[in-house]
DNA sequence: TTCGTTGTTGCAACTGTTTGCAATAAGAGA
DNA sequence: TCTCTTATTGCAAACAGTTGCAACAACGAA
């Protein structure tokens, strides 16, 4: 698991500076085992210093991703969460009915994607995507009270 | 292929009124052969009268997913494009690049789906999902211009 | 240590979408 | 046809996220 001095080490190399907004942005989400969403990263920066605003979060968020240092998933209905680079690859499940998100192995659909390729010359990169649906929680809850209670 | 007096008999049947706001909103949609977001819905439906509020739009879209007769897709990067239920279940596979949307087939995915099931208890209904992803003519246009010119 | 360049930030304006609420009008019934 | 109920609308405010720009500050050079 990469550690902050990683991540800022990184972004020097590549010849960006380091700033101690960027350096909170960093400490928060490589301390995060979940993926969070940008207001989630902002809440936990506010907790210790009220001196980074909602914008820097973003942009430093924007950075890492495209540095490859943190990846970006969209969940659907605006819901975008970010994770460092140590949560791998998978699929999200999404509960569409409590929001839940479920990690999924993504290499039994890697057939699928080459088979995309042949077809149309498509290259996939679902590093993360996500499908919709019902969760088993709300699944049971549902058939505990059918259509006509 | 429903035409529009389908949907407004749909929307009637289930107690809603018909306004001539929402009759606009169904007639664009109705004739779209393709995908559309609400703001393309509502450019289109300003041509012919200033008469209804963006708001509207965007509330007569969500009734007619609600109901069924229409599909909402989101294509992730605030991307949601919405299309008559004519246009069936399919995967969308979206270039990051370019934007461009291809159409594909779902089927060879639900066997996935259901060993998803299996593993998770989680009950996919991917009747829209997207895959990111490169297009041909953006890996092609790549692939002409590599690393070092 | 100081200076200067220029990458980075905060702010405020702006985007697309949602929401509360009072005014309006669809459609059932008289 | 007219009346009444209440679903629906337009509007303006609220919302999350993005962006332009002037002020600021990181950090290499002197
Ligand atoms: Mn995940
Ligand atoms: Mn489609
Ligand atoms: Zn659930
Ligand atoms: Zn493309």
């Amino acid at each position: 698991m990469p550690h902050c001095h990683t991540f800022i080490a990184a972004l020097r190399q590549h010849g960006y500076r380091i700033t101690p907004q960027r350096e909170m942005v960093i400490e928060v989400i490589a301390h995060s085992r979940q993926h969070m969403t940008a207001e989630e990263v902002y809440a936990e920066v506010q907790k210790r210093t009220h001196a980074v605003n909602i914008a820097t979060v973003y942009r430093t968020l924007d950075l890492l991703v495209e540095e490859g240092l943190a990846s970006r998933a969209d969940l659907g209905g605006g819901q975008v969460v970010y994770a460092t680079a140590a949560h791998g690859p998978h699929i999200h499940l999404v509960c569409r009915q409590c929001g839940l998100v479920v990690d999924a192995d993504v290499v039994p659909f890697e057939p699928l994607f080459r088979q995309i390729e042949a077809a149309h010359g498509f290259v996939c990169s679902p590093q993360h995507f996500a499908i919709y649906g019902q969760c088993a929680a709300c699944r049971a809850a549902a058939d505990a009270v059918p259509e006509r209670g």
